[in-house]
DNA sequence: GTTAAAACATGATAAAAATCATATTTAAGA
DNA sequence: TCTTAAATATGATTTTTATCATGTTTTAAC
């Protein structure tokens, strides 16, 4: 369904939007020591995300990662989009070509309406959305 | 969600479901036509089923694989098991450890419910019953 | 301007998943 | 009993995904 890859950069981009900003930049090492995830790794994925302008970058010292107000616009659909590609979450649970409410797949009644759910929260909530609810208590991120 | 080879297999076995019977084996060339699998992929997917008498074989001419009446009593899930063993489908969908209904990860209320409906079918419906939604036009096998 | 701290770019390696190949065993039928 | 058609067993290869390593560029601070 999702990458390891996309599952990192979610849970990175989650973690600027409650531990960044414009003025307090935060850098790889630490994001990846605070989300456990392999910073050489993390690195790679945070400048696509931040060549795709999803998120925002400065070099040098006191340099690092942050979300934008801009930034913080942005679904998760978006950064799973740069880094999964487009295909992997729309396709059918058997990856079956012709697999449509026409013609559904043994399957597709089952999986179909939380996918539905699934993908349109994933692309309607905005990561402020997201960082909102853990501020309030109501989802979490543990490690 | 599912592997490559879990899906394989589960389109291989509601086939089998479909077109065999005790005495009306079927060989792993036509069934790998038939669902569009690669046939020697296919064969040691079908042959850890059969170890695991998820479905029935018998070697030598005339040989091939079949469904028994037992055999149909089984669910998809006994099927993603063997192939992909336990612990894939039931874990969070960011791969959090800690992630749980006291502690829910941004995305679990999203994926949760449906997710659970979706294991429930597979672990509750046998394939019999798969099959028998085909055979009435519920659902359909295309390619 | 020199230094150092950060992202950026690129490519090498490792691990896992998918695919292919080939020899062995079993059983039907002549 | 011999041949042949099938599954079975085993392992090699390829592809994809994940991970690691290292050099380059940018920029703040002195």
């Amino acid at each position: 369904m999702l990458s390891n890859s996309s599952k990192y950069a979610i849970k990175a981009v989650l973690y600027l939007a409650l531990n960044s900003s414009e003025e307090k930049r935060v850098m790889v090492k630490n994001i990846s020591t605070a989300i456990n995830v392999p910073q050489a790794y993390l690195a790679k994925l945070l400048q696509e995300l931040s060549k795709e302008r999803i998120i925002s970058s400065v070099k040098g010292p006191k340099g690092g990662f942050f979300l934008s107000s801009l930034n913080l616009q942005n679904t998760l659909m978006d950064v799973i989009d740069v880094i999964d590609g487009k295909k992997r979450l729309n396709s059918c649970v058997l990856s079956l070509e012709k697999c449509d409410l026409d013609k559904p797949c043994p399957l597709h009644n089952i999986i179909s309406p939380v996918k539905h759910k699934f993908i349109y929260n994933l692309q309607n909530k905005t990561i402020k959305d997201f960082s909102l609810e853990i501020k309030s208590g109501i989802s979490f991120l543990p490690l």
